[in-house]
DNA sequence: GACCAAGCGGAGCACGTGCTCCGCTTGAAG
DNA sequence: CTTCAAGCGGAGCACGTGCTCCGCTTGGTC
C-alpha cells in the first residue's frame, strides 16, 4: 500500500480546477523532495520539481514551514493507517509489535524528513503523536496480557526507542543498509518477559 | 576530569604570545558554544563570546568547518581518554562495557555537536573513529572471552547502538531527561549472552 | 624609546534562501 | 464570445550568515 492509495484528506470545495491539481501536485512533489533531502531543501527545488512557479507554491501554502507540516501530517498519517491494519491483522501479540517496528523503521528509512521531524523542536502535530501512542499502547497491552513484555515497559520508552532506532536505520542506509535489524533484534530481546529486572526510574 | 585537565595538542612555536592566547581562548569559547547550540551557530556568537573579533577568528581558523573539526577532535579525544581509562580500572567486563556506554551518553548529552557530528555526512575525523573502535573492540573482545556477551555481535553493531541512544538523550533531554537510561538497561540485555539465537545478516 | 612585522577588530561584501509583487493567463459563468 | 476574478510565473527583495579587507594596535627586538 503506498502513499497515493491514501484519499486526500482536504479537498477544498469553489476553488478553480486547476488550482486544486496544482495543490495535489505540489504535495505530490514537496513529499518526495523532503523525503529525499531533508526539510532544508531549497523551496525553488520543490517549485521545479512540480512544474510550477513560486507564486502559485506560496499560493497555496503560506509558509514552507507550513507546506512541510502538511506534507508530514499526510505521509504521517498514510504510515498509521497501514501500520494500525497492519498490527490488528496480527494474531501474535509479539508479532504484531516486532512487526509495527520493522514496518516503522523500513517505511522512515526512506524519508529523511520524518526522521529529523523526531529530532527537531515541534515535530509532527500532536494529533499524529496521539494516534501513534495509541498504537504502541494497544501493540504493548496486547503484550502485556499474553505475559511476554518486559514488566514495567511504557509506551513512552517504545516511542523513544523508535525514534532512536530511526536514527540508525538513517547513518547506516548507504554505507551498511540492513544492519539496523540487528540492533532492533537486539532491543526486542531486551523487551522480552525474560528479563525480569526492573528498569530505572526516570 | 574535565576538558582542560587535557594538554593542548598543538602549541606553535614562533608565535606571539597573545596570539597563542587567543587561539586558546577561541577553542575554549568555541567548545562552549557548539555543545550548547549545535554546528549551526553563527560564527559572530563564537567571536562574541571569545571576546575577539571576527579578523582574529578567521587568522586561526581559516574555515568555520576547520575550527568546529578541530574543537570536536579535541573533545572526542579527551573524552576517550577518559573512557579508555576508565574501562581500564573497571575489572568487571561487563560493568567496564556498561560503563562505557553510561559515560558516553551522559557526556554527549550535553553536547549537541557532538551528536550531530555522527549524523552528518563526514562526522569526527578518522582517527577518532579508530581510536573509538579499538576502545569498543577491546571491551567487546573481554565480554566475548568471559562469555557474557551475546554471540555474533560485532564492534560495529556496538558502535551503531552508541551512535542510536545519543539520539534518544537528545530528543528527551528537555522532557525527560534520564530516560534513555531505561532504553540502555534494555538494549544491554538485549547483548547478554543468555540471548543466543543468531543476530540477522545484514 | 624607536621600529615594524605580526596581529587585531569589525564594517561590509557575497551568496544562499525564504518570501513577495505584479503583470500576464485562463477557467468558467452568463 | 465576452468578461473578469481567480490563478499563475518568476524576477527580485530582505535577511541571515560565512568570510574578507584594511586601517589601527602591539609584542618583541635592538
Amino acid at each position: 500500500m503506498t502513499l497515493a492509495d491514501h484519499p486526500s484528506p482536504a479537498p477544498r470545495p469553489g476553488r478553480r480546477a486547476d488550482a486544486e491539481r496544482n495543490r495535489a501536485v505540489i504535495i505530490e512533489a514537496a513529499g518526495e523532495v523532503f523525503a529525499e533531502c531533508g526539510g532544508g531543501v531549497d523551496v525553488r527545488e520543490i517549485a521545479r520539481r512540480s512544474g510550477v512557479g513560486m507564486g502559485t507554491l506560496y499560493r497555496h501554502f503560506p509558509t514552507k514551514d507550513e507546506l512541510l507540516a502538511t506534507v508530514l501530517e499526510r505521509q504521517f498519517n498514510a504510515w498509521l493507517t497501514d501500520a494500525h491494519q497492519q498490527a490488528m491483522a496480527t494474531e501474535d501479540p509479539w508479532r504484531a509489535l516486532a512487526g509495527f517496528f520493522e514496518q516503522t523503521l523500513s517505511t522512515q528509512a526512506r524519508n529523511r524528513a520524518v526522521v529529523e521531524s523526531f529530532t527537531a523542536t515541534g515535530g509532527p502535530s500532536d494529533s499524529c503523536i496521539q494516534r501513534c501512542y495509541s498504537i504502541i499502547d494497544e501493540l504493548r497491552t496486547r503484550c502485556v496480557d499474553a505475559g511476554i513484555l518486559r514488566p514495567g515497559v511504557t509506551t513512552e520508552d517504545l516511542f523513544l526507542l523508535s525514534g532512536s532506532l530511526s536514527q540508525a536505520v538513517l547513518t547506516t542506509a548507504d554505507s551498511r543498509p540492513g544492519q539496523w535489524r540487528r540492533l532492533l533484534r537486539i532491543s526486542l530481546d531486551g523487551l522480552s518477559s525474560r528479563n525480569t529486572e526492573s528498569l530505572p526510574e526516570h
